[in-house]
DNA sequence: GCAATTATTGAACGCATATTCAATAATTGT
DNA sequence: ACAATTATTGAATATGCGTTCAATAATTGC
């Protein structure tokens, strides 16, 4: 009954999420979304309320994506201390691989919002959660197979290694030495038994 | 023979200084500048070359002012490891007390700028370079002094040091909970023997 | 084929931005 | 007192931003 939609919506938001994970919520302007996506002003704005929401949706993808990644390296079938060093060399590979400044879109939101951007900030904040959460439990397992070294606390030490995840990614930043980051890697791996 | 300045001009950019650091680059506009320093657009392009120019000044003074805090606490007399446990205390309390983004102006610029933006990240990288220094050099000591665990190496261990005051950072801009950051802190003071 | 409905277009809007510059003011050496 | 020099002012400029909206196009049910 009524003229349908030419684009994919997910399309466009697909291609919204690779533009703010470049070049971050300001540096993104609407002609750059019109000029990515095909879509003029206001097909982009009937489609997603406006530029803020377009980000938001943007985010929740962004996550998606990455929260597959970490359960697939997570969730594999083998022991627990090789799953988290999976994780952590795909972390790694990934800051290395990035050409452009691409690293975390949640880490660079999170530092880039203003401070009373309340409901953004929780919202990373619980997704970070939730990967910290699934470390946690592997490093539970570990303990449990004998891999983790004794006194180390699953609860506290997945901290530590978001922590990390953090860091290593503003470190990408500054120095493209392979070896930098893999050190720290390797420093902080030395959690597991070496038998 | 000419008409003098009436302004100060470190205090011109030790206002500047905060409100970069309150509100990132991009987020800073001239006129905030002007109404913050009480300087005219014209006065303020007279005395610094542009904005670009006052931010990169405004990062020399802020790391001016960090470094001097570092020093502060790695060459207080007391052990190697106390000043170390001193120095993340500092780090922690710092994270702990900014109740507006005044998270490190260095860290967050790393992550604002555009890629191309190779001056600036390098001279960020180069300031960062000389505190893992100090912090590394200090290890050592605590080496010597008998106080770091056997294995450890300072070299190492100073990158995985800064890579946790960058992650405790980022960590802090989602949770305030006090003891999120004393926990993962703790943690890395685990590299000292407990005697 | 027509009416109804919705999608798309892209110019236009109001506002904010960084920067400039001619006019004005203040100081100093002579 | 005056000329020379420099500082200050703040309106003007050009550009870019996010957003809106009237006009136009496309589709479907009847």
């Amino acid at each position: 009954m009524a003229r349908p939609h030419t684009y994919n919506r997910q399309h466009v938001l697909e291609a919204a999420m690779q533009l703010f994970w470049y070049k971050g919520y300001e540096g993104t302007s609407v002609k750059d979304l019109v000029d990515a996506t095909g879509l003029q002003p206001g097909s982009l704005y009937s489609a997603f309320e406006n530029k803020r929401q377009l980000f938001c949706e943007s985010l929740e993808l962004y996550f998606e994506l990455l929260y597959a990644e970490v359960k697939g390296a997570l969730e594999a079938e083998t022991s627990a201390e090789k799953r988290i060093r999976t994780l952590f060399d795909k972390v790694v590979m990934g800051y290395l691989m990035s050409t452009e400044n691409k690293s975390c879109l949640l880490v660079n939101t999170l530092l880039e919002i203003p401070f009373d951007e309340k409901e953004i900030r929780s919202r990373i904040s619980s997704m970070f959660n939730k990967i910290e959460k699934e470390i946690c439990n592997v490093l539970g397992e570990a303990r449990i197979q004998g891999s983790l070294k004794p006194g180390i606390s699953p609860e506290i030490m997945s901290k530590t290694l978001m922590s990390n995840i953090f860091g290593m990614e503003v470190y990408s930043h500054m120095s493209q030495d392979e070896n930098e980051l893999k050190q720290i890697m390797n420093n902080l791996m030395c959690i597991f038994e070496i038998n």
